[in-house]
DNA sequence: TAGGCCATCTGGTCCT
DNA sequence: AGGACCAGATGGCCTA
């Protein structure tokens, strides 16, 4: 997926030009201090109110002005509401972020989406968490055993109810669709298998998992 | 142009 | 009372 250019208040606030054409309203800093304060939105407000006619009339119709402007008390907590949850949801967007960062890397202008990534991190670290069973196991137990697939259980607890579909688990064996963010979760249990030759099926579901990501590079001896 | 994704606003609810 | 959290609504940007 091809990043997205999207104008946000962070952008904004080093940009006059944008501040021109944009609302007050969504121009509040977003640090990560969380100094979104009633006091810069109301110099935004001010400042707003010294731009010509023009200005002022792009600001009216801009993106995300407030839909009732409450005079008073009312209007003053309002504001303030606002900027909280506006850091409240850059506090979260920060945290996919995180989260995205370390992740297996993707392909430059692969950034996954927000659900997306939940889902990856989800399938990642089942996978993480089988490779750790599997490996224990087989530590344990002769080389000619390999572990079959349908012995894979999910460690989650999470239903699959709550993603909407099965856990790769479900599946009778992996392959690399089964492990796509993009369709992990949204197709049916069991679709797209296909029986694993003995060796694939000795092979750990990192090893799949990552591979599925990073292209044909088989980084089996990176993750081990 | 439709649909997906996103940021933001908003009012309601719950908690401290 | 005020803050956190949530879900619905809205509108912009981007891609197929």
């Amino acid at each position: 997926m091809s990043p997205k250019v999207q104008c946000t208040p962070s952008d904004l606030c080093s940009s006059t030009h944008s501040l021109g054409r944009l609302s007050p309203n969504i121009l509040s800093p977003v640090s990560e201090a969380g100094d979104s304060s009633e006091v810069y939105s109301e110099v935004l407000h001010e400042k707003a109110q010294t731009f010509s006619g023009g200005e002022a009339a792009l600001m009216q119709n801009s993106k995300h002005k407030p839909r009732c402007e409450k005079p008073g008390l009312r209007g003053r907590r309002r504001m303030k509401a606002n900027d909280r949850e506006r850091h409240r949801m850059h506090n979260l967007n920060s945290a996919l972020n995180a989260l995205r960062s370390i992740l297996p890397a993707l392909p430059e202008d692969a950034k996954l989406t927000k659900i997306e990534t939940l889902r990856f991190a989800h399938n990642y670290i089942w996978a993480l968490t089988e490779t750790l069973r599997m490996a224990d196991q087989l530590g344990h137990t002769p080389d000619y055993l390999p572990l079959p697939a349908s012995n894979l259980s999910s460690p989650t607890s999470v239903t699959s109810s709550e993603w909407d579909s099965a856990s790769p688990a479900d599946s009778c064996c992996w392959t690399s669709a089964d492990f796509d963010p993009r369709n992990s979760y949204t197709s049916s249990p069991g679709k797209n298998c296909k029986t694993l030759t003995r060796h694939e099926s000795s092979v750990f579901p990192l090893t799949f998992y990552v591979k599925s990501f990073c292209g044909e590079k088989d980084l089996r001896n990176t993750w081990q």
